[in-house]
DNA sequence: CGAGTGCGTCCAATTTTCGGACTAATGAGG
DNA sequence: CCTCATTAGTCCGAAAATTGGACGCACTCG
């Protein structure tokens, strides 16, 4: 048989290596609230500002973000979303229903997704086939065969 | 006008307070793939033996884990997921998504979700009132009104 | 006995984070 | 002209967290 396998090499470890610490997720989730200046998102956050600086280099480096002038004579930047990182939404969302439902929330969630339709939007964990949401109740963690 | 809101309180940024750290939501998929205890963790993360034992700690003082003796003589301990513990699967699923989508993934995804009926889940962003699935296209980020 | 397993703790060295001060370029107000 | 405000960072020293490896203890198995 062979060894205990090493540390896993897996989707989620590789996407936390990329945003899985807490300043990196709350720029990314600034920026879809629309404020995409650094002044505002370390007003906004509260990180330290030394901090966000190397995060937002970081995800921009990652494809995550993207750095774009916005005024020429002194020079300034703001932080653009990429697809890649449109499409973290559901990670935020679903962070955000967790907080919503498990730790006091005085003041509900920051932000709604709207649909076309005009209704919330709310990430869900889904049947591929039936397309209806899954409690947890109904859902069964498979670990992929092991390897003969 | 009032002074420029400081730090945000919000779920997103609550929830990641606790699981916002690679080692965090990597200990909690441990859990959902079926390694509940200390030293198996430890070598299918990668994490090192001192921050997973804090880790460990402050998921269960956060009540997402909940630790349990399984052995009573040389007194043995393993990790089970809480009610809350369970529910963060759409969050690491989404993560997975992600990571299988934008990074590249050579060994596929590391677990897979099995509806009652037999078929894939899929973590998706839903309209609440349709519950169609709804594209990138189709969504608007909306920001609470500013309070007058 | 000696080796192995399981769940940690302890430690010293390195790395990160923190928060406040500071810079540079420009515009606004008096 | 002089000063203050804005914006996007950088620099710094102190404090905290992380790392990896060694160690401890309570067993069991052969």
């Amino acid at each position: 048989m062979a060894v205990a396998a090493d540390p896993r090499a897996c989707s989620v470890a590789r996407t936390l290596d990329i945003v899985g610490e807490k300043w990196a997720l709350l720029a990314v989730r600034e920026v879809f609230l629309g404020n995409r200046r650094f002044d505002e998102m370390t007003r906004r956050i509260g990180a330290p500002r030394d901090t966000l600086a190397a995060r937002l280099r970081s995800l921009v480096s990652a494809g995550i973000l993207e750095r774009r002038q916005y005024c020429d004579h002194p020079a300034r930047y703001e932080y653009r979303l990429t697809q890649a990182g449109l499409e973290l939404y559901p990670v935020i969302l679903t962070l955000m229903r967790w907080g919503d439902k498990y730790l006091a929330s005085d003041d509900g969630p920051p932000m709604v997704l709207e649909h076309s339709c005009g209704h919330r939007l709310l990430a869900a964990v889904v049947c591929e086939a039936c397309g209806k949401p899954a409690d947890a109740g109904t859902a069964r963690p498979v670990t992929p065969a092991a390897r003969p």
